[in-house]
DNA sequence: CTAATAAAGGATAAAAAGGTCTTTTAATCT
DNA sequence: AGATTAAAAGACCTTTTTATCCTTTATTAG
């Protein structure tokens, strides 16, 4: 459904979320023994994360990563700032011109899913307790 | 949401549909030619779908594909033939031991999604006159 | 039986995704 | 100021996916 460096991007921001109430920052190895991701990779992405605006980041001792403060993130902008739009944009057939106007032959059937995925990661909240809960596992 | 593969094959299915009412086999190039696909690629695939038994094939002259008769065949069969049932069992987050019982952080939030994403494979019937009308264009 | 046709199969190549390594930059703490 | 810490950046490598090419096998029509 999504990529493997989005799989990792929503846990990095679940758990930095859930570093949020505690103490503040978290580091880059402290995120991958949470998550048991590749260091260098997941480096890249917390990069990503932060051009995305949705972390900020700090060099030097004390330095880490925070979510940006004050700021609502939904899953769907973890989404949108890695893979992009196109789960919710294109069409399932990876056709150019596919469109209420101009349907493919399974275009009314996903239009469901794709609302239903849509308002999913619209309505969940990284900060949200059930998600950040430190007894849920990442691993 | 599927593979570039997968993409390609609903669309052959649903042209070989198309053209069971009327003529019966379809070849690869008519295929390739009608969803604007590559060649050699395209014969892989309808080679994965025969295997898969969703398609019969035929050598030498008046060969080519036709749906295997008799069989209904669901939009689900075609993703599992290709994709395998990674994106209906898989865990969202890529976590090897997510269940019900020990469920990731989003394991709850995606249930309907995937829910209705299954009912949607499911309730799709590759021969569907809504599907195989010839006028719907697949490139 | 032979020529022509069309799918099957295997080897190879190109592109994209996933992942690593090394150097640079910025901050903190003596 | 100098040593240390940690993120940023860029080059590079590996694996998977997408795509191509060439030979073989099976079928049909003449």
């Amino acid at each position: 459904m999504f990529s493997r460096a989005c799989e990792y991007a929503i846990k990095i921001m679940i758990y930095i979320s859930a570093n949020e109430k505690e103490r503040r920052r978290t580091g880059l190895k402290e995120v991958t023994e949470a998550i048991a991701s590749p260091e260098a990779f997941t480096a890249k992405i917390l990069q990503q994360l932060v051009k995305s605006k949705l972390l900020n980041s700090y060099k030097g001792p004390t330095g880490g990563f925070e979510l940006v403060v004050g700021k609502e993130i939904r899953l769907l902008d973890v989404v949108l700032a890695i893979d992009g739009s196109q789960i919710l944009d294109a069409c399932v057939l990876g056709l150019e011109h596919c469109s209420s106007a101009q349907p493919c032959p399974v275009h009314e059937q996903f239009l469901l899913v794709k609302e239903q995925l849509k308002e999913t990661l619209l309505a969940t909240d990284i900060r949200d307790n059930a998600l950040r809960n430190s007894t849920i596992n990442l691993k």
